[in-house]
DNA sequence: CCCGATTGTGAAAGCTCTGTGAACGCTGGC
DNA sequence: GCCAGCGTTCACAGAGCTTTCACAATCGGG
């Protein structure tokens, strides 16, 4: 079992966490949808306590649009919460659970995830690209990215660590017989930045006398 | 509700037949799997008595390949049959059950299959498409929608978020050996726009330099 | 520490793309 | 033949995006 379990809230209930250990699953607790980056296998949300903060996280795990599984944990009082929110979640354990049945239920959604196909990310850290959809996505937040600057950040994205000139981003992400300054780089990289945000504006570094570099290199990590 | 639910065994255990009746659901119990014909909207299985009987029920409905999700009703005592069983069933619910659960399950099953499981039948959102009388509706309200309207629509709202090219929609939604403008595609989509109402223009976004995107409108900013 | 080279920044020009209204031509029904 | 409905094409205007430029800030070598 490679890809770990999403875990919300953190810390999560004691049953919870005696359930998932005592299963032998690997998993992380986070306390909210911007933290989760990668692959995840499922994820398990309890929504006892307070529902609205818990189909909240659903909700933003959906806007990242990694589709991951939802498995909600929900008492019997809660139940009718559950209408009209068929889209947030994939199955629901009632609360107080058996751990037979709560790990039933697991091995049943990582079985159908496990059937149907995920869409095509590149993903680096928090950065996470649709290339289906064209959409970007940075620590959760949507990135309203015009044309050239998604192909840009793609490329860059693309080859984590690589230096590349200015001559080569024109000819590879503008077109080879692109004819213009190397300073169209610089603004696309400026505006790149300052999208991705202060926090993540560092993601893009300057080489100087080189040209642009995506992620860290290896000697950073 | 036009389509019943499949019920096994019959007779049902009467809890299942007071909830379905108090959940004013269609169905119909039948004695074995070569019964049902047409189209169902689920089916819920008792293996409560009989496990093998129950699951032997599932395979065979398989085998029919009726595309029928099954909703067990299984005693947590059987729990562990349901181990490498998955591919016969969508869902379970352990017995006894409260009425509120087994409901809300169902809706959920009804829910998926009618977005994954029926082709015949594409929803998104407030949008249906029944692709078999060419009729489209939007919260309800019925769209009349012309020949190539309707099939662009049915296009693009068969993969939800995924952005087309005009060229794309050109080849796949008018043909692969279409010769024409690529401002069709515009026009159209306009006048879908318009159809659906301000309300819902929303649902196709253009992605500029690449092409139109149905879907995931409610979700941006 | 100074200076040239390089890069970041803001604004504005210029261009591409899309939305829109209208017109044209085709087809099938009457 | 006429008409209505539909698909397609076109021209134009506006919006949004890209590119450029001038200047400020920064970096690195000597």
């Amino acid at each position: 079992m490679s890809e770990p379990l999403l875990v919300y809230p953190d810390p999560p209930p004691p049953e919870l966490v005696r359930t998932l250990d005592l299963g032998g699953f690997n998993w992380k607790a986070v306390g909210n949808a911007q933290e989760p980056e990668g692959r995840w296998l499922g994820a398990v949300v309890a929504v006892d306590d307070n529902p609205e903060d818990g189909f909240g996280f659903c909700r933003a795990l959906n806007r990242r649009g990694l589709d991951i599984p939802v498995l909600l944990l929900i008492s019997g009082t809660h139940l009718d919460e559950l209408e009209m929110r068929d889209d947030l979640y994939a199955d629901f354990c009632l609360t107080p659970f058996h751990q037979r049945e709560l790990e039933a239920r697991l091995a049943h959604l990582v079985w159908r995830s496990g059937t149907t196909l995920r869409p095509e990310l590149i993903e680096y850290g928090p950065l996470v690209l649709n290339v289906e959809t064209y959409q970007a996505s940075i620590s959760g937040r949507p990135l309203d990215l015009t044309y050239m600057e998604y192909e840009l950040l793609k490329f860059l994205a693309g080859s984590p660590g690589k230096v590349f000139t200015r001559e080569t981003l024109l000819s590879r992400v503008w077109g080879y017989d692109y004819f213009g300054g190397a300073r169209t780089v610089d603004v696309h990289v400026r505006r790149l930045r300052a999208k991705l945000g202060e926090e993540h504006a560092g993601l893009i570094t300057t080489v100087r006398s080189v040209g642009y570099r995506f992620g860290l290199s290896r000697w950073e990590r």
